[in-house]
DNA sequence: ATCTGTGAAGCGGTTCACAGCA
DNA sequence: TGCTGTGAACCGCTTCACAGAT
């Protein structure tokens, strides 16, 4: 998952719920796809399915942009998709830094969405001097001696940072301190940040590691029966006592169950 | 963000709430981080700071999995990140299969987050010939005929799609057929699953977008002190027109490019 | 007849504030 | 006294169901 930031202390009740700017690039894409096989028009039913979700969540999504629907028919495809960029900002241009060429960078350089929806990779900035001037999806390296240059020479607002964690912070601190206002963040740390400024983040382990929470429940779920087994298995594995004694196992979650075993 | 898929129609009051999961891997990473600096115990007040959420949240989160501090105190740091762990299914091991082994292939499989938490790439897969049998982060790269094979050989239940977007759903109904049962999704496509299969969706360019939909607000916010000069304005600019037939389309497609794409 | 737009109800999650324990 | 654990208030998002437009 990705983390937003400070958005607004709901000052007035200007604008459109975080829930649906989220969804917004995901009706977008859709609709995309449907203008491209010149479809004219489609009903919030249709455009629900092909984005992954419910009708009724998309028209009272669509219902905070405005009056854009004709009833009895659906959505005009075209003008939806200038609506939804317009809202979204993408009819401007957006030019980006991408700070850490490894591996991740390198596939985040030559990603076709971002050039195709305003966003324009302006540099790729690495510590590495080895790095420096070689091309990386057709754009050349530059050092990262040079980031706040390049930030303000391209009036760059949106940063994405893809450098190991232990440098992720001062990385930011510079891009921030050099005039970029919002950071789209891969290493695996918190960053702090001055508000005014928006964080996104981007986790590969948390991901991973909310799945594996659900496969195991799936997985304790299969073999029901033995729940009475409970933590004490687990607890001969490798429990590290809490404090002084007992404490064991007081509470569970209400169904109390919690397997801790089958492999895969 | 990433998005969860089908967690039992909440057939009954069943455990932890879906955010506070979320949050787990964020205090795991923070409290792992103490342990190594052999730090006994946090209160809530710093663990929370640490994984940048409030404190009251984080007790919150910690009283669903049970009572594992002591009032006065705070937690005891070594027992937290086993019982976390243990909740997160962390004390197994996980085998993971790759699938799509460009740029964000490659950079996933070296990615060390995943071997540090109890996840171990089992397999990496791609469809290009000339990939087989070539080592990718010291793991030789193997052919996607021999997919089902790996994955019911190996026990497989986690399944990565880093593929272009066009054969994504393909490869997650083969993942599926094999017996994967959970899904992290690269490709800027909607998969759609059989029940009881869980899917998230990492979508760099959606992020970017609802970056880009904050810096424009705070773009139009500098500008005018507190006017509410409405959207409407700016509608006037370019807009295609709502109804009026012409499907002919002059511009198809705005941004001129489909979301085929993935990695380079 | 059909499909959008939306008030209202429902639900889950966050925040508050304080009781309870060390 | 200090900090956890938690009921209750609160808030935002989702879902429902139907009024309203074509």
């Amino acid at each position: 998952m990705a983390t937003g930031r400070t958005h607004r202390p709901a000052t007035r009740s200007r604008g459109i719920p975080e829930a649906t700017v989220a969804r917004l690039p995901l009706y977008l894409r859709a609709l995309t796809a449907l203008s491209e096989r010149s479809v004219p028009t489609v009903s919030s039913e249709e455009l629900a399915a092909a984005a992954g979700v419910n009708s009724a969540k998309l028209r009272k999504d669509f219902s905070y942009l405005g009056s854009y629907g004709t009833r009895g028919v659906g959505y005009d495809v075209e003008y939806l998709v200038y609506q939804i960029s317009r809202e979204l900002g993408l009819t401007q241009d957006w030019p980006v830094v991408i700070v850490g060429i490894g591996n991740l960078g390198a596939a985040l350089a030559g990603y076709g969405g971002f050039a195709s929806r305003g966003f324009r990779v302006a540099a790729l900035i690495d510590a590495d001097p080895a790095m420096t001037g070689k091309p990386v999806a057709g754009i050349p390296v530059q050092h990262s001696d040079d980031l706040e240059k390049i930030i303000e020479e391209d009036g760059v607002s949106i940063g994405v940072i893809a450098t190991p964690a232990g440098v992720a912070q001062q990385v930011c601190d510079r891009l921030v301190a050099a005039g970029v206002t919002s950071i789209l963040n891969f290493a695996p740390t918190v960053l702090s940040v001055p508000d005014g400024v928006d964080v996104r983040k981007v986790d590969l382990s948390i991901e991973l590691q909310i799945l594996a929470f659900h496969e195991q429940r799936k997985a304790g779920e299969e073999s029901n029966a033995e729940a009475a087994a409970e933590a004490e298995t687990a607890a001969a594995v490798a429990p590290p006592a809490p404090r002084g004694g007992s404490t064991g196992g007081s509470r569970k979650g209400p169904d109390g169950d919690v397997p801790a075993v089958m492999p895969a």
